[in-house]
DNA sequence: ACTACTGTATCGTAACAACCATACAGTCGC
DNA sequence: GCGACTGTATGGTTGTTACGATACAGTAGT
């Protein structure tokens, strides 16, 4: 339950909060209904400002991992496992999409980037 | 040859030009040696800063398309199909690992990916 | 050497993103 | 209804990126 958090990592804070509460989600850390800490809390134990708290979780919220309820506080969504699975085969083709975007800018093609997928999934060297 | 450049699109005007002598290059629209339009000569065509061009030029240079030789001119390199495929898969391999990096933010893993990109070579819908 | 071309380096400006500070507004237990 | 908690909205600071303006430096034909 340490820092996890690094300001002078490239990624953004709020992204990095948002990923740990994924994760905390996937791991059924939290359940449905459960209340996250609220922003000001974690906010202070984090050492961050409040306002990048709620970044993060305006984030979960778009993707209706989270429910934010003005004077309450941020509930963890309720998803059926099939509705989750295909919101994350909806932001693995967007990610797919603008990956393709930028390879073709690159004059490199589908197949390239696949080929080279393949590859980087043959050859677990990292974690 | 007309403007193919749009200063209002979100891709940088640098590498909307870089694209267009790749795709150039790619065509053999520019032969080994072929020297390219001086930064001075296409930036006007283009309606552009000097500075904008040689972005794009450096970013060739990077990549081994071109090669800017001070007081004479930039010229396209000589490169074995060999090693253009081998350079092709090297950038391919960049940018998938970015993307499993930002994948694995979101909680989709590499299968997820793989699975969307294999639907977005399926369907052909666009373009 | 001079001149007219080449690329190079440096600085400034505008737009944008990340983060923070602070005031505002809703909810709920007492 | 009051008080202590919640999220919300607004504005400012800082850092980065894209783009431009302008001065510097090398090359080559004459």
């Amino acid at each position: 339950m340490h820092d996890d958090i690094d300001p002078r990592s490239p990624v953004p804070l709020y992204e990095q909060i948002a990923a740990r509460i994924r994760v905390a989600v996937a791991a059924e850390e939290y359940r449905a209904g459960d209340a996250l800490p609220s922003v000001r809390q974690l906010s202070s134990t984090l050492r961050v400002n409040p306002s990048t708290v709620v970044q993060a979780y305006r984030d979960l919220e778009r993707e209706g991992f989270v429910e934010m309820r003005h004077g309450a506080g941020t509930f963890v969504q309720a998803m059926a496992p099939a509705v989750r699975e295909q919101e994350r085969m909806r932001q693995a083709r967007d990610l797919v999409r603008s990956l393709l975007a930028d390879a073709a800018r690159l004059g490199i093609g589908a197949a390239d980037v696949a080929r080279a997928l393949t590859d980087e999934m043959g050859v677990p060297s990292h974690e």
